[in-house]
DNA sequence: AACTTGCTCAACCGCTACCGC
DNA sequence: AGCGGTAGCGGTTGAGCAAGT
């Protein structure tokens, strides 16, 4: 059996929205707020999916959005979180208030990525990128072989923290992860982190992990019951 | 002016997480 | 516990535009 297909795609609108799509949806949702994306374009007599609509309202129609271009303060966060997020563009965008996740996505693809190897970082790893480095993503073998690390002493990974070899090096960044009481000093200053305004956009709100990491509701997740003490917190130390 | 190349970004696709039964 | 439906996420694609030749 086959995944069922999320919308009827001979019936189906694709590619580029209309005005008329556009207003059709906005009046919708600003009548009905964001419900059941799935019934919603039947409801709101347009030929899309819900997927698409969501998307459309989500990346292009919320009021809220923030349009232009990203500022100098949006680049530098940016990169940061990406230093411990990864790829995870939802996360990023949750900090970033009126972008969205596509949005920055696109953006670090076609900009920061750019920005970062001409300030010789590796956009991935966040590593300075060394000769050997630059020899090795040049060198034909990176196709045929991955090698177990591509460890000099400047990168080898030396934190508790460090989950693999895609993991930046933050010696001296304290996510503090685990489920225990918060806690917030640390003996290690962040460069990366040094300037209030971006700690407190990463420090706030507190946030549960819970399922992002997998556990369901009731299963592991304390932060409901214990919400005072037990919360997952991104701490960052200053 | 015509064509090519490179870039941007909206939109799509496929997968996973979540939730209710 | 298992299943099916739905929402959300991240990777990828391709149309449209600008710059270069």
């Amino acid at each position: 059996m086959g995944r069922s297909p999320c919308c009827d795609k001979a019936h189906t609108n694709k590619g580029a929205w209309t005005k008329e799509e556009d207003q059709r949806l906005v009046s919708y949702i600003q009548a009905h707020g964001e419900g059941c994306w799935r019934s919603l374009p039947k409801a709101a007599g347009l030929m899309r999916c819900g997927k698409s609509c969501r998307l459309r309202w989500i990346n292009y129609l919320r009021p809220d959005l923030k349009r232009g271009n990203f500022t100098e303060e949006e680049d530098e966060l940016i990169i940061k979180l990406h230093g411990f997020l990864g790829n995870k563009w939802s996360l990023i965008a949750g900090r970033l208030p009126g972008r969205t996740d596509n949005e920055i996505k696109n953006y670090w693809n076609t900009h920061i990525k750019r920005k970062l190897f001409s300030r010789g970082i590796d956009p991935q790893t966040h590593h300075p990128i060394t000769a050997a480095t630059a020899a090795f993503l040049t060198s034909p073998e990176i196709f045929s072989a991955v090698p177990e690390t591509t460890d000099t002493s400047d990168n080898k990974c030396h934190s508790d923290s460090c989950s693999g070899g895609g993991s930046p090096n933050y010696v001296d960044l304290n996510l503090d992860l685990s489920i225990s009481l918060p806690y917030h000093s640390s003996p290690h200053p962040s460069p990366y982190f040094d300037d209030s305004s971006t700690a407190a956009a990463v420090r706030t709100p507190e946030i549960c992990f819970c399922r992002r990491l997998g556990f369901r509701g009731g299963e592991a997740c304390v932060c409901e019951s214990l919400k005072e003490h037990l919360v997952l917190r991104l701490a960052i130390s200053n």
